[in-house]
DNA sequence: ATGATTTTGTACGCGCCAAGAACTTAACAG
DNA sequence: CTGTTAAGTTCTTGGCGCGTACAAAATCAT
């Protein structure tokens, strides 16, 4: 039934245990040391030898001498090897893009950065980027793209005008191995992995820019859908909207929650290029006390908060964060957020309401996601095995 | 990390493996052979007969020859020993309650049945009755129930008037180990391992009655949520009302779809004695050709499929199961219920909606889901582990 | 300083497991 | 009656993690 793994000899036994191994170092937040992973797996010091070693010799790992720490025999650290694989994370977003790169324990660093033209052409650009940072080492890369992307292939991106292009072909030629997924999920797969959402059971995560995009969290995994195009909650009718959406739809909530809202209150069309300043702008505002913009802001914390409670009532979940816009409105508006959150839960729901939280990854939510997928290729038994 | 099994000695190998030949022949159609099961689980007919030993010297299989088909050495049929553990389902519904047995391979057969008088004492009537038709055999018992259950714990059936009713207390004493869930996501289990969303990644079940109350489903699996209350699909406003819910919220879509909406049209009371025969009544004074009642219908269908389009946006399923009043639904409106639903659906995702299908497993999706869960308790390695 | 204590690393034997090869058994086909 | 096919059986083999025993390297107490 679920997820039962392909496992069945004893020689499946010690690739799993070294998957497991390397996933307790690429989690950690400090270094391991070889005692203390054996500790953590529940395996014997003599086992953790054995495992350490190979994977040393297929230089997935480092050791080195760690500072003694009080009594006892000093152990080892457990690092990545520098001669390991390193996987690349890019994030290509309305008219910029990143590149950085990661190995075993997740640390980012950015490689390269630019801006773009807002067409396909963008992955021209980081292909080649790509292949200028590219080593031997290089064993993934993992793309977060601001747009769903169906059956990981066509790609949406209705305010780029980017209708259906087809991913397949401009990721087909002289790249590594490669994996891609939308920005919104990618930023909560941030945030399960290595953010607020830590250790969470069942938890929703939004990223509030012009619109809502998110992802529904299970056991620190995104869902993605039979067509990897899950999580458009923002296209769900949650706050009585009568206005058409760019999507197709009526009502959409995000018609009520995020800048468009925000800009729609003013007069002004949902844009995305000077749109962005202008809602910081009306942000600002509002925290300057102007009556006008501080309605705008709280009809929009009220909206999103509404909608945050019907979604807890269908999936009730543990926590909730926002990311971009979000941030904000937990800032200014926490109170309402809540207050209209409880107020579309089931009255059984209300004295233990999901808790809402703001982001700790942060801006490179994105990027830090793409890491995470690219990595997991890695991680893999299949992997392993074919590298030992 | 997502589900890694505890699994690391090679005595574990064992066990992991005798638990995915049981569950096998659990799942399996039709009886399986030990070199089909074999086969199927890509293992020798060596190891088989190893693991087929045990499990029948455990009284957890039992082997018999089964008939010569084609050429070769006719082999042994898998079935249930005759000494084996069952499993006891049951169904607690408005007023009346259900009692029922399987074995491996799943086949229900009921032992007892009866009224109740909408008190929390039929959890006593209950009780007597498993203990009437308890054996030694008897390794778990599953219960439906017609309400959330939050923590395991607190029931709540608002239309009975059951407010917090502490499950821990009613089953505490002389019962079987028992586990209990909410019956819309038992019948959605149901589904998804013996009915219609067999094999299916990602879907969704709803359980239309007087409201409606629903599932997701992953891999087999129905989600829980973090406190055992997903699946309140119908206290979502996705229909823009602007009555009160007696749930506490307002809006929900509930009150556009199912019984209650029906009745509402008439101007009747949401009655749960009378009212589902006056629901039957409407429904087939629809399909006779009555005007008034077919608007009626036409609205609840209308209603339903703009509310599966909202939420096939957010979670991307591949298949929509619909059971209760939506099985008579689809019958009577199916064009109307998907010409809605693709309404809801964002443009890009007309071109390949998520089916709608009727449940195939019926009326007894929520015993048999309570089934399921009970036999999952004993196809678990440490229970497995335990009886060898 | 020096020996006791604590923690870790290492070596070796054990029990267990699934795989594979070789052989046997039991059906069918002609 | 003989050849073919598929499955059961037996035995060997390579591999794995565990437990035990012992060695090594640090700190602590005196």
């Amino acid at each position: 039934m679920p997820g039962m793994p392909q496992l069945q000899t004893s020689a499946d036994l010690r690739v799993h245990n070294q998957a497991r191994l390397l996933r307790a170092v690429h989690d950690a937040d400090e270094p391991l040391t070889r005692a203390g992973a054996a500790r953590l797996l529940g395996i014997g010091r003599n086992t953790a030898a054995a495992l350490v070693g190979e994977l040393q010799a297929a230089e997935l790992l480092h050791e080195i001498p760690a500072e003694a720490a009080g009594r006892g025999r000093p152990t080892s650290l457990l690092l990545p090897h520098p001669h390991g694989p390193v996987a690349f994370a890019a994030d290509i977003r309305e008219d910029t893009w990143t590149l950085a790169q990661l190995e075993l324990g997740g640390e980012l660093t950015t490689l390269d950065s630019g801006e773009h033209d807002r067409t396909p052409a963008v992955f021209g650009t980081l292909r080649a980027a790509t292949r200028r940072h590219a080593t031997g080492r290089l064993a993934c890369l993992g793309i977060a793209i601001a747009g769903p992307i169906r059956d990981q292939r066509h790609l949406h991106i209705s305010h780029l005008g980017w209708d259906d292009v087809d991913l397949r072909a401009h990721l087909s030629g002289d790249w590594p191995p490669t994996v891609v997924d939308n920005d919104a999920r990618l930023a909560g797969l941030a945030e399960a992995r290595r953010g607020a959402l830590r250790s969470t059971g069942t938890a929703l995560h939004f990223h509030i820019d012009f619109d809502i995009g998110g992802t529904l969290l299970l056991g620190g995994d995104a869902q993605r859908g039979a067509h990897n195009v899950a999580g458009e909650f923002g296209h769900m009718p949650l706050t009585g909207s009568d206005l058409r959406c760019m999507c197709g739809v009526r009502g959409c909530w995000s018609l009520d929650v995020g800048t468009n809202a925000l800009l729609r209150r003013f007069g002004k069309e949902p844009g995305y290029g000077a749109g962005r300043q202008l809602g910081q702008e009306i942000l600002a505002r509002a925290e300057d006390g102007d009556a006008e913009a501080g309605r705008a802001v709280d009809d929009n914390a009220a909206a999103l908060g509404r909608g945050l409670g019907a979604l807890a009532n269908a999936l009730d979940p543990e926590a909730i964060t926002l990311s971009g816009l979000g941030v904000d409105l937990i800032r200014l508006r926490r109170d309402l957020i809540e207050q209209s959150c409880a107020e579309g839960l089931m009255a059984f729901r209300r004295a233990d309401p999901p808790r809402i939280l703001a982001a700790t990854v942060g801006e490179i939510g994105p990027l830090r996601g793409a890491a995470e997928i690219a990595f997991d290729t890695i991680l893999q038994p299949e992997w392993i095995r074919a590298r030992i």
